[in-house]
DNA sequence: CTCCAGGCTTTAG
DNA sequence: CTAAAGCATGGA
């Protein structure tokens, strides 16, 4: 077992999971469990200080972002001057951007579409349940993310019966179509190509494809335009295009290179009061 | 009962 | 091209 230690100024694991961009994680002690693709950890914040319990610490420190100066993220997110902004970036100073595993945020964000988090949470659950590799991690067991080919030997019933509801077919297609093709030649296309391939898959769209490119491809210049960011677009900054796809345009333009970070303090400091 | 949730596909104009 | 209906499910 490996320990990472860092700054819990900058890592607050209740805030880094419960963002929305992570669905696998489950309280544990004074901390939660988190699992990605067939790894697993234990994260916990004592004092001053967040630790990382795991057998493979090269894997969690660049999943945990652990290279990024985010005293420098907050300082700039901080630079716009837009009151919730900053605020979020303030009362959000121990947030993250995680680097996940391609192939589990594009099944995972296919899920999310015009759902809510805790259904969310357990329809992955039970996939990985039936589907995944069975692991264990500090004396209990658990289950992978599935691979794309245990994924597309199953037909659209069986995710209907998981209770993926209509999304029941994105999964049973876009899994077939990976199974068969892979995802290989995506990682090398510059973010524009990137972002319009994953819309050619069944099931993604804009919004999860910018889910996609920031969460599973690194490509922190992306900024998904969900439901809440279209209000706090309404109601923060005075916006009147009704269009996500100009919405998105527009906060690009504004954020540049940074967008996704910001995209991060804006969500978390909306849905702060709810 | 209706409304909503990290929207997408299909169809109509 | 844009606009809107339809879509499963479960909780508020």
């Amino acid at each position: 077992m490996q320990i990472i230690e860092c700054d819990a100024a900058y890592f607050n694991p209740r805030d880094v999971l419960e963002c929305g961009q992570i669905f696998r994680f489950i309280p544990f002690k004074e901390g939660y469990k988190v699992f990605s693709a067939d790894k697993a950890c234990y994260v916990h914040t004592q004092k001053d200080r967040t630790l990382i319990e795991c057998e493979d610490g090269d894997y969690f420190y660049n999943f945990f972002d652990l290279g990024r100066d985010y005293a420098a993220i907050i300082e700039k997110a901080k630079s716009f001057d837009v009151p919730l902004l900053t605020r979020g970036a303030t009362l959000g100073a121990g947030l993250r951007l995680l680097n996940q595993s391609a192939e589990e945020m594009i099944y995972s964000f296919i899920i999310s579409q015009n759902n809510n988090i805790p259904r969310i949470k357990g329809i992955i659950e039970r996939i990985c349940e039936k589907l995944g590799e069975e692991r264990e991690f500090m004396g209990e067991k658990y289950h992978a993310f599935p691979s794309s080919a245990a994924l597309a030997a199953q037909g659209a019933p069986f995710y209907k019966q998981l209770g993926a509801g209509y999304r029941d077919n994105y999964l049973a297609a876009t899994s077939a179509r990976i199974a068969a093709e892979g995802i290989e030649m995506l990682y090398p296309l510059p973010t524009p190509q990137l972002k319009k391939q994953l819309t050619t898959y069944t099931g993604i769209g804009p919004k999860v494809a910018d889910c996609i490119s920031l969460f599973g491809f690194g490509r922190r210049e992306s900024f998904p335009v969900d439901t809440w960011i279209e209000k706090l677009y309404r109601e923060d900054f005075g916006g009147t295009l009704k269009d996500r796809n100009k919405i998105n345009a527009y906060f690009c333009n504004l954020f540049g290179e940074d967008a996704g970070y910001m995209q991060q303090y804006l969500f978390y400091a909306k849905r702060e009061n709810m």
